[in-house]
DNA sequence: TTGCGTGCAAAGGTTTTGCATGGCA
DNA sequence: TGCCATGCAAAACCTTTGCACGCAA
């Protein structure tokens, strides 16, 4: 089974996503970090440990408002982030999650007025976060 | 000024998104589109006539799920597309418009609630539509 | 005629894959 | 020891750019 060792790498890529929780970082801000660190690892590595993390459900993926990139995200595990969405911030990339009683609000509207059932895995709204909008 | 200009080119592009207002097509869909209508084109020539469109607010360009590629979809000139998020069945690829009231609900929640303010714009949530739930 | 649109070829960037080697348990 | 993780190089993939030519108004 994938992801079963914990390697200095996995885990170092790990604690950069939690130190950063507040926001999305991508493949290439770790790299950067991990050589700043000392560590040197191959780009490759970096996203087949994403991977892995990705599939344990421990890092969020998503994409950069450009679309150019993937972008990735901790998920804290008590936040339970597959089940509200989360706003980011065009300016900053600060991430706002939405995990008050208003999401299930939301997720009963668009199911009973619109059929549709959300899922919160890889959505994401845009937007500008309370400091970014002056 | 960009965009000045009526070529066939962009004309069919339109009439095919038009033709697909409900989903999202791929660049590479148009191509397809084209050529098999007839109408020798460029790849190139697709994005740049993409690239006018949505600038003119004709069409509305998003993110695939999988991160890997932009996806375009008809703006229908009276829906105001800009003003409400959309949501895209992660199956078959359908668009559902939040154009409700609901939607004003959702904007002044993020705001009051987390001091967000929601930009439509690029943003799309991931789901199941009705058919697709079984 | 003026300037935008197009085709072609090439480059750009991120992400993936194959294969041999290295390291965890 | 057995299997997974890693590095390296190369490829795949979508998208953009430069330049010369063509076409719309």
């Amino acid at each position: 089974m994938a992801g079963n060792y914990n390697t200095v790498s996995k885990t170092k890529i790990l604690e950069y996503l939690e130190q950063n929780a507040g926001r999305t970082v991508r493949a290439h801000d770790i790299l950067l970090h991990l050589h700043e660190t000392g560590l040197v690892v191959n780009v490759t590595t970096v996203y087949r440990c994403l991977d892995r993390l990705t599939g344990e459900g421990r890092v969020l993926k998503y994409t950069a408002e450009d679309g150019t990139q993937a972008v990735y995200q901790f998920a804290e595990p008590e936040h339970h982030c597959e089940e509200h969405l989360h706003l980011q911030c065009i300016r900053c990339g600060s991430i706002v999650h939405l995990d008050c009683d208003f999401m299930d609000d939301l997720k009963l509207h668009a199911l009973e007025e619109h059929g549709f059932s959300i899922r919160c895995k890889n959505s994401i709204i845009y937007g500008l976060c309370k400091e970014c909008q002056a």
